[in-house]
DNA sequence: GCGGCGGTGATACACTGTAACAAACCCGCC
DNA sequence: GGCGGGTTTGTTACAGTGTATCACCGCCGC
């Protein structure tokens, strides 16, 4: 649904966010259970960012209740291991195509149309934030860079139509 | 409690704070009425980013309940006048000392220790976002950016103790 | 006075997230 | 096979955050 630049190892797609997690989960000797499976699924599939609640209800089926807590240990589980992502400023969580370095500044452009969620990351982004944040004594340990707008597909369909 | 950089017209300090906001009303046209003074001052005597709910509890007294949609209602007007911002990672309140021009983007510094949080903006920060978004194709309207870390003050102090 | 309008009070409710405990599962070990 | 301990999941209850709705009040212009 969108595009994104700044990264090498670029895993889009349903199958290969799922490979990818499935070597991640391998290799770190962590356990990919059906549950968590499910979950990374339904947040791989929606094309915008997805609530835990919202997660909760497309897992659940009559005769199968998936209650909210079970998805958030999941999406814990999955954040904790960089294969999910959380949109602070909306409560609600995208997959990760890329996977970062850890401590790697990355920005989520979240498009008001679409509801689309991209990644982008660069270095001269980083290197302003880090020089800011240096001149006012500040030691970083994490941010979070969220910008809200319009995305380019949305642009293009609005000028056309 | 915290210092900053990168701003010219800085009131800080709650008288300041609160004559700006009666100027800002002034101005413009608005009601800076008791319970948004009240809200205003709350927000801008804590040395922290203040809940909601912190908010209606520190106004409320025997013989007098401040509901939290009632804060709620002040904060929102306050927040589209620039006189507060909302921190997101924190679902919480602090006031602008600065006063920015719309569409300035400014990086919120929160403090892990002592829980301050101090508002920087710089010219290359922004640029490096902006070429970020450009390159994306992507059209900003709104801008997130927080930072979670140790303040200067805070890091002092844990050298000298 | 009367009607409109903005601000406030009050209640109820929806949404987001966590704590606590029990049950099920897995896996190595005796 | 049976046991023991760690991890995962189910279940319930609850805390925290934010909004919808309606009623009331005060003000100002007509
Ligand atoms: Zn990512
Ligand atoms: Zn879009
Ligand atoms: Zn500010
Ligand atoms: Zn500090």
């Amino acid at each position: 649904m969108h595009r994104h630049e700044g990264h090498d190892a670029c895993e889009t797609g349903l199958g290969g966010m799922l490979a990818r997690a499935e070597a991640v989960c391998r290799e770190r000797g962590l356990q990919f259970t059906p549950l968590r499976r499910e979950v990374m699924e339904a947040v791989a599939e929606a094309g915008k960012a997805q609530g835990a609640y919202d997660i909760a209800e497309k897992l659940s089926a009559p005769g199968r209740r998936v209650a909210p807590v079970s998805v958030y240990r999941a999406l814990d589980f999955l954040m904790e291991n960089g294969l999910v992502h959380r949109i602070a400023s909306r409560n609600a969580f995208i997959p990760c195509a890329h996977g970062h370095a850890p401590g790697e500044g990355v920005v989520f452009l979240i498009c008001r149309k679409c509801g689309g969620v991209d990644e982008a990351s660069s270095e001269e982004l980083e290197d302003g934030l880090d020089r800011t944040l240096k001149r006012a004594g500040f030691t970083p340990a994490h941010s979070i860079l969220e910008v809200e707008g319009d995305c380019g597909a949305c642009r293009e369909r609005q000028q056309a139509g």
